[in-house]
RNA sequence: GCGCUCUUAGCUCAGUUGGUUAGAGCGUCCGCCUCACACGCGGAAGGUCGCAAGUUCGAAUCUUGCAGAGCGCACCA
């Protein structure tokens, strides 16, 4: 008989605060958070991605989900046997942190507008790597098991170096073109915007209808009316039937007259007001199609400040906001306002950071050609390689991959990857004069190294424009499994779970998809499970203006790390949204005490001896349970019957009927232990805890068997 | 406008391919400081599973319609 003599500190309730710093500096120590170097027995290797966290900031609520559940993984998958790898990253997130570094200057009374671009770049860099490090400490809080000798940072050399390969590679393929487009752009921001980073809304703006010549025309925006001098309506409509395609009048507008000119286009909606439209081709993407389909002129109205340019005449220099009410003021003067529809719904597209409108302009940027690619993610879904969890993100992700829009990658911000392509400017003139043969000279070049002109000498010029942050996030299971040619790619690539909130079904994961199969020709990963969002206890969205929001360090330091982890998943669904609340956390307080208290008698009883057969097989009908339930990664599932198990079986009837039959003792032993693994990945620091008393500090629970 | 999801006890949510008296946590009420734990123990109340119809031997679970909520998408000037 063995009696384990108990350590003074069972003898108080279970405070994380004093166990939680030690047991991760004694798993860190052990080396196993990289796989290299567990034992034989962890083989098949199994892998999954940190979403690399925008180190711009403290972790919120969701992304202690997101590390929890990923732990949960890892941990699992680990005391499975498998050689279990987690790469953590850091995210130096572009135009996000930029923004947050805007706001940081603005507060400073200085402006990133006059400032040189390469010591505001260094300034970033600096404020961002205090916060990585700052991350990470909290990362690690949260009991997380992941290699940090394999950490990266999305402006690590060999990232930034790849980075600019892929976009090499994909001009090649030409996948990747140069060209004026319709852009999003914000005029605060002085950047282009890709769709994803533009929110629409419905919103009630005044509706003018104003003469034109011999037509009535309708418009949300009379500001940009001014160079309006094409008359748009659809060929089949009778009403007009007698104007013909190319037919010009002169009509009286805003500053004078001006000549117009009819066209016919399919694009006029018959149905839609008077079914006669003019149009602003810089400034409006439909305008700029039928621009394209009869070879119209454009000229730009707005400038990129959003004011007035001289051909608003004696409006210029004006923002438009304040212009159009005066504009409008002009018209009616002249007798051109015909009526006013104060109660019309307009979709208006404004900024996902400050909220301005976005002005459509038209700009050379680089472009990434979706469909073809689109193309391949969607064959890598039809045919299973790859599966969503909860399933019915497949139709979503499916319909943004039938529906692609040509990917605008510039940015005219400083804090991101330079994009490797050079102007030469001014034009090429040769220095001799044998040299006549100009045509050849490339007035752009893509090429990561920095071209010279062969005519001239001259050097090129950079493309001062930077990656949006998702063209190298997208690349990142590549990256940080040191694609093409590294060790880890080999053995860690194709990695297996990308976890990750759902969020981000449009923005990372379609990407992830495409670069990897444009890249590699795998998936970069088979499947894809999405955690809903963290909302408050009202199941509001958190945010700093409602004041709502949730810190989890606030709740680890009143709780425990195991506590908030078991809050957070318990009954949690995959993308369904949680509503966190304090006294669920309590509760999972409760419960490690209730844990504690269950190590502190048992350890104190005589525990060698017979096991308990019906109560072993019951034990193994739950493991199996749970392992089935952990396999299909329904994780609110299995840690609420270990939960139950524990409190409810364990504690209340086991333990119980071991106080009048001590005939149980050693199977009571026996349980406790391997209650402990099951619970160990939701609960990693206590269930540790208790295992470094019950083993004496010869094992690590971490590399323990999972019992099945 | 289109799409997705949700509507189950006072609150927040489970209910894994339809199958016996619908579950959990918190809260409420009653009784207990029982020598592991009052961060606890024992017990109790509380739901016509949004509404209506249908399929079925059988539906919270499948189908349709309606109502309400949330989220996403959207170039009708």
């Amino acid at each position: 008989m063995i009696s384990i003599r108990m350590n003074d500190k069972f003898l108080k309730p279970y405070n994380p605060g004093e166990v939680e710093g030690r047991i991760y500096e004694l798993w860190e120590k052990s080396g196993y958070f990289n796989p290299d170097n567990l034992p034989p027995r962890h083989e098949k290797p199994f892998t999954i991605v940190m979403p690399p966290p925008n180190a711009n900031g403290d972790l919120h609520a969701g992304h202690s989900l997101v590390i929890t559940i990923e732990d949960i993984i890892t941990r699992f998958k680990r005391m499975r046997g498998y050689k279990a790898l987690w790469i953590p990253g850091a995210d130096h997130a572009g135009f996000e942190t930029q923004v947050v570094y805007e706001k940081k200057l603005e507060k400073e009374g200085r402006s990133r507008f006059g400032m040189d671009p390469q010591e505001l770049y260094k300034e970033i860099y600096k404020f961002t790597l205090e916060n990585k490090h700052n991350m990470e400490n909290q990362i690690r809080a949260l009991g997380a098991s992941c290699d940090w000798s394999r950490e990266k940072f999305t402006l690590d050399p060999d990232v930034v170096k790849k980075t600019q390969k892929t976009f090499v590679k994909m001009f090649e393929d030409s996948l990747i073109y140069r060209g004026k487009r319709t852009i999003n752009w914000c005029s605060k921001h002085q950047t282009s915007l890709s769709e994803v980073e533009t929110e629409s809304s419905e919103e009630i703006t005044p509706f003018y209808y104003f003469k034109y010549g011999p037509f009535e025309i309708g418009t949300v925006r009379p500001e940009t009316k001014f160079a309006d001098k094409y008359v748009v309506m659809h060929p089949d409509d009778a009403r007009y039937s007698q104007y013909k395609h190319g037919d010009t009048f002169e009509v009286e507008w805003i500053n004078g007259p001006i000549m117009a000119t009819v066209i016919k286009d399919e694009a006029a909606d018959m149905e839609f007001g008077t079914g006669v439209m003019t149009i602003t081709p810089w400034h409006s993407q439909i305008d700029y199609e039928i621009r394209e389909r009869h070879g119209l002129d454009a000229e730009q109205i707005i400038d990129w400040r959003g004011k007035l340019l001289p051909i608003a005449g004696e409006f210029v220099g004006m923002n438009i906001k304040d212009a159009r009410p005066k504009i409008v003021e002009r018209l009616k003067e002249k007798g051109l306002l015909l009526k006013v529809d104060e109660n019309y719904k307009n979709v208006v597209k404004r900024c996902y950071k400050c909220s301005t409108i976005i002005e459509p302009q038209i700009k050379d940027q680089w472009f990434v050609k979706m469909e073809p690619l689109a193309k391949k993610a969607i064959e890598s879904v039809d045919n299973k390689n790859i599966r969503f969890i909860p399933d019915n993100y497949e139709k979503i992700f499916r319909y943004w991959m039938n529906n692609t829009i040509d990917w605008n990658i510039s940015r005219q911000i400083v804090w991101g990857i330079p994009i490797p392509a050079w102007f030469h400017e001014p034009k090429c003139i040769p220095k001799t004069e044998r040299e006549k043969d100009m045509a050849k000279c490339k007035e752009i070049i893509v090429s990561e190294e920095e071209p010279i002109c062969k005519f001239c000498d001259a050097k090129y010029i950079r493309d001062p424009d930077t990656f949006d942050t998702w063209f190298s996030s997208g690349q990142w299971p590549l990256f940080v499994t040191d694609y093409p040619d590294g060790k880890d790619f080999k053995t860690y690539y194709p990695t297996d779970v990308m976890e990750t909130g759902q969020d981000l079904i449009f923005k990372w994961i379609p990407r992830m998809v495409i670069f990897g199969l444009y890249l590699s020709g795998k998936d970069p990963f088979h499947t894809i499970y999405l955690n809903g969002m963290v909302n408050d206890a009202h199941g509001k969205k958190m945010s700093k203006s409602k004041g709502n929001v949730i810190n989890p360090t606030t709740l680890t330091e009143k709780y425990g790390t195991d506590a908030l982890r078991m809050a957070l998943v318990v009954g949690n669904t995959p993308a369904t949204d949680l509503s966190l609340r304090e006294d669920k956390v309590k509760g999972y307080k409760n419960f490690a005490n209730k844990l504690w208290n269950i190590a502190r008698f048992t350890m104190s009883q005589h525990n060698e001896g017979e096991l308990k057969n019906s109560l072993v097989e019951e034990f193994n009908a739950l493991a199996k349970d749970v392992t089935t339930d952990m396999d299909n990664y329904r994780f609110y599932l299995a840690a609420e019957k270990i939960y139950a198990y524990i409190w409810h079986r364990l504690a209340d009837e086991i333990i119980e009927e071991s106080k009048k039959d001590s005939s149980i003792l050693p199977t009571t032993y026996y349980l406790l232990q391997n209650c402990l693994k099951l619970l160990h990945p939701f609960m990693p620091f206590i269930t540790e805890e208790i295992w470094q008393e019950l083993k004496n500090k010869e094992s690590l629970l971490m590399i323990e068997t999972w019992p099945t």
